[in-house]
DNA sequence: ATGAAAGCGCTAACAG
DNA sequence: CTGTTAGCGCTTTCAT
């Protein structure tokens, strides 16, 4: 079953069932409807590698993340992949991993596969040295970091502004009375994202004018149990500690479980605002990044871009901290 | 670029320069180094498009769950992509939703893209009354089924005895003398895989000759809150329990939030075994349902279905109690 | 508004 | 082992 057969059987030329697939203006009414009605009869659908080669594109985007079974990225993913699909547009994921080389490769593959536009969800495709990789990408398709930064052409950034919201997070600690603040992260060497975080912390501090203490900063596997451990081991020294922030929930919650176990209370905000915050007892506060608001943006943003559109190169929304039982704000 | 002006680079055929491309053995060692080396040099990509259309496939399979933001859904996601990427597949995401038509709609859609093979994800895609849509799916590209069942030509179906599991765990509690078991589940309306659990847990009791207590089996909407405002009602009022067994993780989570507000300790056991389970203190023993093993499994079978192998059209795996602090097996 | 025909880039049968 | 050539199914100019 082809166009052929379909235009036999209405008596017209393939250039017209082309043209009622595409829904060309150029086509009197009538005949429309009734090209229309026999490929209902026939259940005719257009074969869309044809189509993508004769248009060049099979209206499909690339997804990359480091792993959709990470649940922030599950979330995001879940949050682009409707988008798209509202637009009209097929996701092909990639659960890429965080080496370097396997990135490369996934982004290549993508490619290959000639997606009309590649979005990279996630801090962790900001590499250090070098994202020639990705300015190589950019020249044949657009690419969207979804909570990265990068100024390279034809590549586009939506993002929270995650350092502010760290910093807030410290001030409104601070602004509770609370001076020895732990910050608990999960940096692994270079993590652009876990910088940010790091740096937001710090001039919280010294917008406090609080002295740092190396020992208040502490970086532990990504899970909850390895934070517990660290959370518990430090309770039984001297170091004070009055305040808890997390650069993600699930360290919140190891820490709680931490503080639980040797009775103790103390006030935490964790990252991320997962679906684990009900988790704690009292739930946990934790800052909301605004995936719901920066997943539309990105693809209406997409969409812009691929119909040729003008579109600023980096877009910034302010996190939002959502106030639970193990922190509340003083200050109103 | 194309494949014809890397022929001409190369002094041969558009013909040597496919087989090339598709590993074809009859290409004489010198000339087809020859032509991977220019092929490299002018960075040629074959168009994916065109072989698609060549060859009646791009190598892609159509990946349908409910919800990849959903923690269990993200994971299987996560381990089916990264499997047939292993063999060289790509994977076309559809986050369908509940709705029916939706699924339907999805369904539609990823066929449209000729996709090699249809992967639904998660039980939520057995319909009660009718599975046409599935059957006639099945007929332009094989169909797999991950925990679910469904006897239908060309539709292949891989699960975990999730019955089997339920009723094993309260002989497990029911052989530690628990006899007033609280059975907390999620199903809303129609749901095949919530039907077997139920079905598990009533055998369960009547394995141990105990009466079955209508009050004792609660259904409450998926999520933490829901299920601990069920159960800190629950324990408000003289109804006995005496051990708690969950259809998912999260109302286990809940309920032990409830027990710890109530400053009760009762025996529960999760499932999913999904990554909150270290969230409560002690960690929440849970039911493994094997996606490390059903995965991978599924893909090969979907490798030798497609290469016109021969496949059981269902597998089903025994699930695993992974015990941790709230409930332990009396019985070794 | 419609049709004829020339691609799009690759595959594969056939001939050598 | 290699080349020639006819598709694959659709899009799109250019006539009419």
């Amino acid at each position: 079953m082809n166009i052929k057969s379909i235009a036999a059987r209405c008596g017209v030329s393939v250039a017209t069932i082309s043209r009622v697939i595409n829904d060309s203006p150029k086509v009197s009414e009538m005949t429309r409807q009734r090209v229309l009605q026999i490929m209902r009869e026939e259940g005719y659908t257009p074969n869309a590698f044809a189509r993508g080669l004769g248009l060049g594109s099979m209206r499909m985007v690339g997804l990359l993340c480091r792993d959709v079974s990470n649940p922030f990225y599950g979330l995001a993913v879940s949050l682009l992949e409707r988008n798209l699909r509202l637009k009209g547009y097929d996701s092909l994921l990639c659960s890429s991993g965080s080496h370097l080389e396997d990135k490369k490769k996934c982004l290549t593959l993508l490619l290959k596969k000639k997606v009309d536009a590649i979005i990279l969800v996630g801090a962790a495709f900001r590499e250090k040295h070098d994202n020639s990789h990705i300015a190589d990408a950019a020249r044949q398709a657009p690419v969207f970091l979804l909570n990265a930064e990068l100024q390279i052409p034809n590549v586009y950034c939506v993002l929270c502004d995650e350092k502010e919201a760290m910093r807030a997070n410290v001030r409104y600690m601070a602004a509770a009375g609370l001076r020895d603040i732990l910050y608990l992260h999960d940096m692994t060497g270079w993590a652009w994202a876990g910088m940010q975080k790091l740096q937001g912390y710090r001039q919280g501090l010294s917008d406090y004018g609080i002295a740092e203490n190396a020992e208040l900063i502490q970086a532990v596997e990504l899970g909850i149990e390895p934070a517990c451990e660290r959370v518990a081991a430090l309770l039984k020294t001297k170091i004070p500690i009055t305040g808890m922030i997390a650069s993600e929930d699930l360290l919140a919650v190891g820490a709680h479980k931490a503080l639980l176990a040797a009775g103790r209370e103390i006030p935490i905000i964790g990252f991320n605002n997962s679906l684990i915050t009900p988790c704690t007892t009292p739930s946990l506060t934790s800052v909301d990044n605004r995936l719901e608001a920066m997943c539309p943006l990105t693809i209406d943003m997409l969409e812009k871009v691929l119909s040729g559109g003008d579109v600023p190169a980096k877009t910034v929304l302010p996190a939002t901290l959502v106030e639970r039982g193990t922190f509340r704000r003083a200050d109103r």
